[in-house]
DNA sequence: TGTACATCAGTGAACGCGCGTTCACTGATGTAC
DNA sequence: TGTACATCAGTGAACGCGCGTTCACTGATGTAC
């Protein structure tokens, strides 16, 4: 008989109060990042994290349930943090201007996606445990709806189109086509950067210039008419 | 002191020579394919998946040196699976004709890669480990290397364009980013796996069509001239 | 400012368990004659 | 076809280790008066 995968308490137990523990637990989020790096998700311990942030281990859990709940504060840290440059573009390109603008910048947010990933320690290795862990698979998954979700509606109102099942499914594969685009960046440095995400972004910028010129014109074909 | 990442053994041991051992190896990956799926890459263990394929951990040992070469040993066969449909996909569509035909076809790749990740068991998790366990990566990145060389070399041919850092980075961003879609139609089950691969498939073509119609015209600038 | 007390933060030691790995061994299969 | 032998396949038992988790405890910090 085998535990049951997804059911994992992943909330934080007590929070930091005094300035100690603050620092206790921003230890214990940096060692599991450098360890992550190190050792790996399928190798990393309470034990070994503990030992790395130079406390003993139930110092790890008085704040902690389990290593899930720290991965889970980690991942959800830097989802934070890029669904907050996502926000940050979008609202200063929007405000200044109608969707090309948008589209003309959209290397901007890949390259500022990049490099927040990038100055994380351990912010690929998060990523990546972020897709393959089970219990944290949600995290992501969220903030990528969300991020879909804001882009879906302002897309929608602008050209006038409802924000129905294919706008939805446009967003999403715009928003985890630039993020596996980024990881891709990350991942195999035998690709220039600068490349990858100069043509990443005008992929996405193709896309939707398809919708903005078609406008209108009925040009897409609904999905469930397969063709023979 | 931690043991270093990525230097691990992930040869496999003995063939299998008579029947008996290839069931015996057969039910090996089989289990472990159950198991990944069941408690997820970073709880699966030699001995949960010994008893799960009905054999004593020894029986294991026999034919791979440890967990991440029976993991190695899954994700080949999937990867060449995948590659194997590329293949035949473009070989197929090659032989008909030009390179139009083949990107009015992309949907029908994605389809089949979809398929045969989707009906293997532990397909998704099997691609998931690849991208996050240290010692796996390399498995995942050559077979995607291989593919986009290929079409690299094809494309370049016909477009009477060198096969340079360009031409393999756009390739590369093809392959990963179909390769991506596909990952996303799996593990997200809100949305419609048709039309989210339609919609890929779409995207795939607008940006090799970019390439169609400004051919010979430079319409392409350098990455590394950045704008203001 | 001093001290008593409450609460917060971290420790040392211990537990049972599953892990990876190896050993000398038994049993199954194939083959030479 | 029978049997002796070689090789292949799988077992039972054992090992030391790191794992997650909990306990009663000490020490640090904050605060009421």
């Amino acid at each position: 008989m085998v535990a049951i995968r997804q059911s994992v308490e992943l909330l934080e137990k007590n929070k930091p109060q005094q300035a100690r523990a603050k620092r206790t637990y921003e230890s214990i989020l940096a060692a599991a990042a450098e360890l992550l790096v190190e050792v790996g998700v399928e190798r990393i311990s309470t034990n070994l994290v503990a030992e790395r942030a130079g406390i003993t281990v139930p110092a790890l859990y008085r704040y902690f349930p389990n290593k899930y709940a720290v991965l889970n504060a980690l991942g959800a840290a830097l989802m934070d943090r890029q669904n907050e440059i996502f926000q940050q573009w979008f609202d200063h390109y929007l405000a200044l201007g109608d969707l090309q603008l948008l589209l003309d910048n959209v290397y901007e947010l890949m390259k500022r996606t990049y490099d927040v990933t990038s100055e994380q320690v351990g912010g690929l290795e998060v990523v990546q445990a972020l897709r393959a862990v089970g219990p944290l698979q949600e995290v992501r998954l969220a903030s990528h709806r969300l991020v879909a979700g804001q882009l879906a509606s302002i897309v929608a109102e602008v050209l006038g189109r409802p924000v129905d099942d294919l706008m939805i499914t446009q967003a999403r594969l715009t928003i985890d086509a630039s993020y596996a685009i980024v990881e891709m960046a990350l991942e195999d440095n035998s690709l220039s950067t600068e490349m990858l995400l100069q043509e990443g972004a005008r992929m996405m910028r193709l896309y939707w210039q398809s919708f903005m010129e078609y406008v209108d014109e009925g040009a897409y074909s609904s999905p469930t008419t397969s063709s023979a």
